[in-house]
DNA sequence: ATCGACAATGAATCGAGATTCAGTAATCCC
DNA sequence: GGGATTACTGAATCTCGATTCATTGTCGAT
C-alpha cells in the first residue's frame, strides 16, 4: 500500500499517542488504541517506534527541542533580563495553554517514574534551566536583579511557579486563558509578594525561621 | 498464627511499599515484592487493602492528613502572615528533605495519572492550598502583603517552587539539607528578584510583555 | 507485465503479575 | 481440651495487552 515510510504517518501517530496518554495516562494506554485513533495497523508502529515506550520518549525530545529553540529566539527580542524572563514564560504558558492534551502528557505522563524524569532532567529540562539561569545570571550582572539570591533559587521558583500554573490549569477544569497569568507571575517573582512598606518581614521573619521551628 | 489484624502488620505492609514504589516506580513495583519486605505473604496484603491502587491511595491519605495538620499547628508558633509562611515552607521541605523514598512516592509516584491528581488535589492538596491562601489573605488584610497580587497566583508560586525545590533535590542525587532553602525560598517570594534599584522592571516589563510576544 | 523490494497488516503468541481461595495455624472461649 | 473463629499463607489461576512475524499489497524499474 506504500513505498517509503512516511513522515506523515509517524506524524499522526505521535498525534495520536498525545491523545491517548493524555485520556488514558500511558501505562493505561494501549498501543492498539494509538494505532486505531493513527489509522495504522497495530504493527505498524513497531516499524516507526522501538516500542510503547520509545513512543512517549520520542514525543517528548522532539517536541522540546523545538520548544526550548523557540524560546531561546523570542527572548531575543528584548535586552534586559526582567523582560526576557517575562518572554519566556509567556511561551512556557502559551505552548502548553494551546493544547490541553500535549500540557497533559508534558505535566503528569512524563513523570510517571524516576527513569523519566532522569533522563528528561538530563536533556531539555537541563537545557532549558540552563536558558533560564543564564538570564538570570545576566541580570545579576546588568544590576537589573538581586545577586544576593542564589541563581539556581531563582530558576527553580522561576520554572516550579510556571509549572504549577501549567498543573492547576490541567487539573482544574475551568478554561481561562494560561498565557494571561505569565505578567502578574513575572511580576510577582520580580517585585515579591511583600508590601512595599513591610520591611519588617526580611529581616525579622528570616529570624524566626532560622532560630528553629519547632518538633 | 495471629488473632487480631495488626495496626502494626499494616503499618508495615505500608512502609515496604514506599520503598519498593519509590525504588521501582508504582507500575513496576511488584505486589510480592512489597510482600516480601514487610515480611507477610502475598494473600495477606489484600486482608488490608483492597489492592495495589489501594495501597497507594492510603499511603498518600493517611500521611498527609497528618501533614497538613501539623503544618497548622506549627504556623500558630508566630502571628504575622510572613513569618507564618517561613514555617509551612520549613515544615514542607524538612517532612520531605527527612525521608528520600517519601519524598519520591510524592513528587513523582503519585503524580501517575490523572486520575490520582485529581482525587489529590480535591482532598489533602486542596486543603493545603487553602491553608496557605488564608495565610496570604490574612498578609493582605494586615497589610504585611501586597494586596494587588492575586490570592491564588501567590499561592501557587509558594507552591510550586516548594514543590520544585523537592523535585530537584529528588531527581539529583546530591544531597544538601533541603530545609535549610526554606529561608531563601520565602525570602525571594516575598522581595522578589528585582534589584532594588531597578524599578523599571516592575512598569517597562509589564508593557513588553502584554504588548505581544511574537508568533 | 513481471519481478524484487519493502511497507503494512493483524491474528496469534507469550509472558507477566495481580488477585483468588482452599488449606493451615493461631487464638479465644467454654 | 476442643470447637469455633478468624488471620494468614502461597501456589494456581486468569486476564490482558505488548510484541512478533507470516502473509499481503503496492510501487518502481526494466
Amino acid at each position: 500500500m506504500a513505498r517509503k515510510r512516511s513522515d506523515d504517518k509517524r506524524r499522526r501517530i505521535l498525534q495520536a499517542a498525545v491523545k491517548v496518554f493524555a485520556r488514558k495516562g500511558y501505562f493505561a494506554a494501549r498501543v492498539a488504541e494509538i494505532a486505531q485513533r493513527a489509522g495504522v495497523a497495530d504493527g505498524t508502529i513497531y516499524l516507526y517506534f522501538r516500542g510503547k515506550e520509545d513512543i512517549l520518549v520520542s514525543l517528548f525530545d522532539e517536541l522540546m527541542a523545538e520548544h526550548v529553540e523557540r524560546a531561546r529566539q523570542q527572548m531575543q527580542a528584548v535586552e534586559d533580563a526582567p523582560s526576557r524572563l517575562r518572554l519566556i514564560a509567556e511561551h512556557h504558558l502559551r505552548a502548553l495553554g494551546a493544547d490541553r492534551d500535549l500540557a497533559v502528557v508534558f505535566q503528569v505522563e512524563l513523570r510517571q517514574s524516576t527513569k523519566f524524569m532522569e533522563r528528561f532532567t538530563a536533556s531539555w529540562l537541563g537545557r532549558y534551566f540552563d536558558l533560564v539561569g543564564s538570564v538570570i545570571e545576566q541580570g545579576q550582572r546588568e544590576g537589573t536583579l538581586r545577586a544576593d539570591v542564589p541563581r539556581k533559587l531563582v530558576t527553580k521558583a522561576f520554572f516550579g511557579t510556571l509549572d504549577e500554573l501549567v498543573t492547576s490549569w490541567v487539573i482544574g477544569r475551568k478554561d481561562y486563558d494560561l498565557a494571561l497569568l505569565a505578567g502578574p507571575a513575572v511580576d510577582l517573582l520580580l517585585r515579591g509578594a511583600a508590601a512595599a512598606g513591610a520591611s519588617a518581614s526580611g529581616r525579622a521573619v528570616l529570624s524566626v525561621a532560622t532560630g528553629r521551628g519547632g518538633r
